[in-house]
DNA sequence: TTTTAGACCATTTAATGATTTTAGTCGAAA
DNA sequence: TTTCGACTAAAATCATTAAATGGTCTAAAA
């Protein structure tokens, strides 16, 4: 066998392990979930794992960035669209709010918030929160260098607006407060922020 | 000693004992404070303590209803004032941010998250949020009767206020990831929610 | 009559040693 | 190159005992 099917099949078996390992933690947890555990859903032997993986936290992590790699996938789409940066950010906010549902392993391990694993939750948390960022200033940027928006410090402003997603995604998502669809709420909340409460006479 | 002076007495124990025992809480946290701390600190009998309260638990709510006056005290100034509704809401936007500091022990109880507290962290949060939520209502209420707002759902707009300060709460004060002044970091995000940040041509 | 506090109870928490479980490694076999 | 059984060291769990704590009772003091 050559190197690059070599190489290939190496890939192949760490893709089955984070593809199983995915649904074990999803099941039991991070803390609950044994490297026994993942290795038996693949009916391999426990070493074997250590074969592909350096530890169950990287297991972990990788699961993880299976789950994001599929929420970059459709936050990609909408950037890379022809629609008005308006619209950008109304489709952007409107799917990384799925984020809770997409990334659930992630955000397990975060409500949990074992003692143990602190270090590993500020890591992942550090990663994906700077990536956000970047993701909320490049919109607020375009939208500025288009004379669309004025925005007087993007850098405050892209916290400011990730801090208040994320604080929202336990009413909207774990306590259901709402009746009206997450659509109509995401479009008032941002039909805020895009025109602001105060009426200005023309 | 007649009863009008009785019962001053009995509140008057009760406020020393609410005073003492909220620095016992700040130094030691709900948990490891003990009825017995307080009752040394005050140099009397743990017995009592519970002469003047039902409960630990009773003594720790008085001592957060204590904290939350002081801060009620400085809101109803700002409601109550000649201000503008825009000033208004500036004002109490600035006063309310202070609520981590003048409610000091509400926030250490909430942080702790511990599990055995978790109905009382519940009890307190309910109150103290539903508290907020009104004043944001009147406030955007006001607005919208004078026509200086424009809001299509005041109670969502009221929660999503709220639920962003909150969230801000956490990288403004406990991890000083700016160095502005707070006032010139609440006014950018206050010009945010009042204009917007898209532009309107004249 | 009101206030106080020591003694007490039931429950919770802490400490301890023994046992089990688990993450990760090694070396031989496939 | 990949797999896995045996193994190790550390961590976690368990059962038991002792200590601590929230709260109560009752008698004494103010």
């Amino acid at each position: 066998m050559d190197n690059d099917n070599k190489t290939m099949a190496h890939s192949n078996m760490q893709n089955a392990i984070v593809s199983i390992a995915s649904e074990v933690f999803a099941k039991f947890g991070f803390k609950k979930t044994t490297v026994d555990d993942i290795a038996q859903a693949l009916r391999k032997g426990k070493s074997s794992i250590y074969y592909y993986f350096k530890s169950k936290e990287d297991i972990f992590k990788a699961v993880v960035e299976k789950e994001a790699d599929a929420l970059r996938e459709k936050i990609n789409v909408i950037l890379n669209s022809d629609l008005t940066t308006i619209d950008k950010v109304r489709a952007y906010v409107n799917t990384r709010m799925q984020a809770i549902q997409v990334m659930a392993n992630y955000y397990t391990l975060v409500s949990e918030r074992d003692v143990n694993n602190l270090d590993l939750i500020e890591k992942l948390r550090s990663k994906y929160d700077t990536e956000e960022v970047s993701i909320i200033k490049a919109l607020l940027t375009e939208g500025v260098e288009q004379k669309v928006f004025q925005v007087k410090d993007i850098e405050l402003s892209s916290v400011v607006l990730l801090t208040a997603m994320k604080g929202l995604e336990v009413p909207l998502f774990l306590e259901h407060w709402r009746t009206e669809s997450l659509d109509t709420i995401l479009n008032d909340m941002l039909n805020m922020l895009f025109y602001g409460i105060v009426i200005r006479n023309s």
